[in-house]
DNA sequence: AGGTGATGTGAGCAATTATTCATATACTGC
DNA sequence: GCAGTATATGAATAATTGCTCACATCACCT
């Protein structure tokens, strides 16, 4: 199965279709979730014709491992835009609370998408794709750490990269799911455990 | 909708049927994902007709929320065998190391099965199916963990029963993906992990 | 202006799937 | 054996859905 899009938009309002599918597939999948996310919703919710989806997007699993992509990179840039704004003199758990922050910006805002997402990774052959953008989130965070070397144990890039935000999500589920949802004891909890496993 | 049961199995042949369908419907989606599970497929594989299926569940959404409540007796069953496994007098290491292991189990078994149900729940209105399950099994850990007071912070039972699987299961994720699968690390950074959340 | 390729349309086909129902078989108590 | 109930069957149906294609419209170039 091709996986790769059909074609690449050369107008500027074929980019502006391209973006409307692909936030209209999110939409639909954090609002109703998977069983949900169908290519015939997808176009009407972008307000584009089911044909011109399919311009772009040769199949439904190449639309969703574009939205894989987009989410990565979303991540991506939530985390260097957090890492940019770092005091270099922070301490270590300073430093841990902003990438938490970051981190928990994507899941509560799109809960059911994130999950959704894990959940086509793990039958999509995607791991080169999504490769890419852990290898960068990674090393990102080992840079952070690396000057607080005699507080934590290594860091290794590619491990950090998985289980840093798995472990963030772990607990903000925990508390946001709480009735009324505890979002500032969920930030606190999380450096928790965070610190916690880094040391 | 309807999610209850629509009649519940009188003869034990009738239960025979119901166990095969919710074995059949746990396999396909561990094995194909949630795509791949549809009421045909799993009568097929459970060697009864569809028919059938419907005598004991009026929908597909049903069948989905009785398979949940199977997941969770079974990692509720699995905790409290490992709970009374554990030694009276080990130290906090080792009852966290049992916990640990206990939870463990089901996803290194069932990984995609288990994140799948994880997407369901968050779907379907079964928080008060649930609930029992996460209370039951946040009181066990809760009394576990009661001994070891002055090493630890206060546990509520409704947040470790949540907090806990879930990292487990997101340092387990981390561990688990890499090439080649360090199961054994695995186990010894989720201890870390948990170890370092509690205190 | 007009030609050419890029982009957009949506009815409709083929395949899949959730669900029903008329019928058949198996069990249980008498 | 028989009546009554529980259980099982699977072809058929209605609805959904992935996807195609013949055609229309738009944007850019000379």
């Amino acid at each position: 199965m091709v996986l790769s899009p059909r074609k690449l938009p050369k107008q500027g309002r074929a980019r502006a279709t391209c973006d409307a599918i692909l936030e209209a597939a999110a939409h639909i999948i954090a609002r109703s979730g998977l069983a949900a996310f169908n290519t015939n919703a997808v176009a009407e919710r972008a307000g584009v014709s089911i044909g011109s989806l399919y311009q772009y997007f040769p199949n439904k699993d190449a639309l969703m491992v574009a939205l894989i992509q987009r989410q990565q990179q979303g991540q991506l840039d939530t985390l260097m835009a957090a890492a940019a704004t770092i005091d270099p003199a922070a301490d270590l758990q300073t430093v841990v609370r902003a990438l938490v922050r970051a981190a928990m910006q994507h899941h509560r805002t799109d809960d059911l998408l994130a999950t959704a997402i894990d959940h086509e990774e793990a039958r999509l052959p995607v791991d080169d794709l999504i490769g890419h953008y852990l290898d960068q989130g990674g090393m990102l965070v080992a840079a952070l750490l690396a000057n607080f070397q005699d507080q934590i144990g290594p860091v290794e890039p590619q491990v950090a990269a998985r289980t840093l935000p798995a472990l963030v999500r772990a607990v903000t589920d925990a508390w946001a799911n709480l009735t009324p949802p505890q979002l500032d004891t969920a930030e606190d909890e999380a450096v928790k455990a965070v610190l916690g496993y880094l040391r």
